[in-house]
RNA sequence: GGCCCGUUCGUCUAGCGGUUAGGACACCGCCCUCUCAAGGCGGAGAUCACCGGUUCAAAUCCGGUACGGGCCA
């Protein structure tokens, strides 16, 4: 690599972070990150109608929540400031200025009236050879006419003077290869709009030439546009970075992904239970892979080894089962202290126990999590698993009730239960277990039938945590007195 | 309408001239088992969009068509 690698991630805030752009930024970090580069963040908050702070925030917290850390940006200082479009003004007027000094841009006076009108003729066929629907009338112009009406203040825009004779602009990209557009198709497009603001196009180019971007990540809807931002570079004499466009990410009916099929903010993610190890993962294998064969790829793996050769060209229809699977599997090969550590939130916003109550019961708390961990699918999951533990009584599930404890036997079943956990000593999970297990022998009654009994009366559910320590967790206390209130009730 | 991009199991993908077209999710069995999971084993599932061409040989290279998508209008 001759010039150190140098990539940029340009968010516009106008909503949340969503997956289709958190997956460009992990393309763009992990590709810095692989080449020792520098992953810079860039605000393009050029549409103060639909920008805010807010959205700036929520997206800031998105990328830092997955783990994408920036090394330029905002809040983190570098050469190339500021990282707010809006603030970058100067930079597109002294662009424009060197433009306009060697004639690759000029004024147009042209009202959208009669721009209109070039366009309906283009339309009809009646312009042959006009691409754009702009047939550069004002480039016509000669430099004292169009000094004069400036001058008089006549309103204007800036546009580019595609070179006359441009032969085919290539497209270096790293995906699809070199990637070749007619120059006969390229307009005169408008670099600076009447107010002086520069358009999207321009603006861009402008930044990432003066930020020194050396490849550009991005998604594929920004192809078409590349020529156009080409010549840009060109007239700048600046070099023209190395490009790979990212396929879109779809919906499963094949619609690019929207609200429609589910969540697709990052913070929705977050909220429903996902871990960002896990997001991350999953985003980077939605059009990229390792080698055809790993699933699970760690952020360091994905640091190490990312490359653009083995980005894929096709859409790709965004798989929540997958993801879903994903996080468990995360999930399960989290160390029982970290997950211990990590479920505590979600136990306090399910309102199950504070923080601080948590913390003080941690040697019980460390006995539950991997018994949770090997079943949670999300961090959501946890809660419902959980919380007959934490109720000092619990509800029993009318099916369950229904088809385990009508059973003739349950009464006497739960009756010698309680009598066994009882004598149990001490009260460990080993001790419970041995005390159950003669239980079916002793009562002439299957094991499965009696351990599902007892599962009811204990947790509530038919389908629960594994049964021994069930009860080992909850305490002799509180195990006695719902075999004893499930007793009574089933004997009615 | 013009230009550009894409097309391998339902889904994500491997494949970069010669493979029984591999893996993962989901699905279906079996095993394990106190339920549920997890795990193990196995199964079903892809005429590689279609039609031509190049080649001894094409999912792989070339052309066209179709269908999706994008950008500009």
């Amino acid at each position: 690599m001759a010039s150190s690698v140098r990539v940029r991630f340009a968010p516009s805030p106008t909503g949340a972070l969503h997956v289709g752009g958190a997956r460009t930024a992990v393309y763009n970090w992990a590709f810095a990150r692989r080449n020792g580069g520098a992953f810079i963040l860039r605000i393009d908050d050029t549409d103060p109608g639909r920008s805010t702070a807010e959205n700036t925030a929520q997206i800031l917290r998105s990328l830092e929540w997955l783990g994408l850390d920036w090394d330029e940006g905002p809040g983190v200082d570098g050469s190339f400031g500021p990282y707010f479009q809006a603030e970058r003004a100067d930079n597109y007027h002294a662009a424009l200025e060197r433009m306009k000094a060697d004639g690759s841009a000029y004024p147009c006076f042209c009202s959208p009236a009669e721009l209109e009108a070039k366009r309906a003729s283009v339309r009809a066929g009646e312009a042959e050879g006009v691409s754009g629907g702009y047939d550069r009338a004002c480039r016509r112009l000669d430099a004292a006419t169009t000094a004069a009406r400036i001058a008089a203040g006549e309103p204007h825009v800036w546009r580019l003077a595609v070179p006359e004779g441009r032969g085919d602009i290539v497209v270096p990209d790293a995906v699809r290869g070199d990637t070749v557009f007619p120059a006969t198709a390229m307009d005169d497009y408008v670099l600076v709009r009447g107010d002086g603001t520069p358009t999207y196009n321009f603006a861009t180019v402008v930044d990432d030439a003066d930020m020194q971007i050396t490849h550009v990540i991005r998604g594929d809807d920004h192809l078409s546009n590349t020529p156009r931002q080409i010549l840009v570079y060109e007239a700048l004499q600046r070099p023209v970075p190395v490009f790979a466009h990212l396929s879109m990410i779809w919906g499963s009916d094949g619609k690019k992904l929207s609200k429609r099929h589910g969540a697709t903010s990052v913070e929705a993610f977050r909220d429903e239970g996902y871990l960002p190890e896990a997001l991350l993962n999953y985003l980077a294998l939605l059009g990229w892979s390792l080698d055809g064969e790993t699933t699970i790829v760690p952020p360091e793996v994905l640091k190490a080894e990312f490359s653009l050769e083995r980005i894929s060209m096709s859409p790709a229809v965004f798989d929540f089962e997958k993801l879903e699977w994903m996080n468990g599997a995360y999930i399960r090969e989290m160390a029982p202290e970290v997950f211990e550590e990590r479920m505590i939130p979600w136990l306090e916003k399910a309102g199950l126990a504070s923080a601080t109550e948590l913390e003080e019961r941690h040697d019980w708390l460390l006995t539950l999590a991997p018994l949770v961990a090997e079943r949670a699918k999300r961090m959501t999951d946890i809660a419902p698993m959980v919380r007959f533990l934490f109720d000092e009584e619990t509800a029993i599930d009318p099916a369950a009730a229904k088809k385990v404890l009508a059973n003739e036997d349950a009464g006497r079943v739960l009756a010698a239960t309680r009598d066994a956990l009882a004598a149990v000593e001490p009260w460990t999970r080993s001790a419970v277990e041995q005390a159950l297990r003669a239980l079916p022998e002793a009562l002439a009654v299957k094991p499965r039938q009696l351990f599902q009994v007892v599962r009811v009366a204990v947790t509530g559910s038919a389908v629960s945590l594994p049964l021994f320590e069930s009860v080992e967790l909850l305490g002799r206390e509180r195990a006695l007195a719902r075999l004893e209130a499930t007793r009574l009730e089933a004997a009615q």
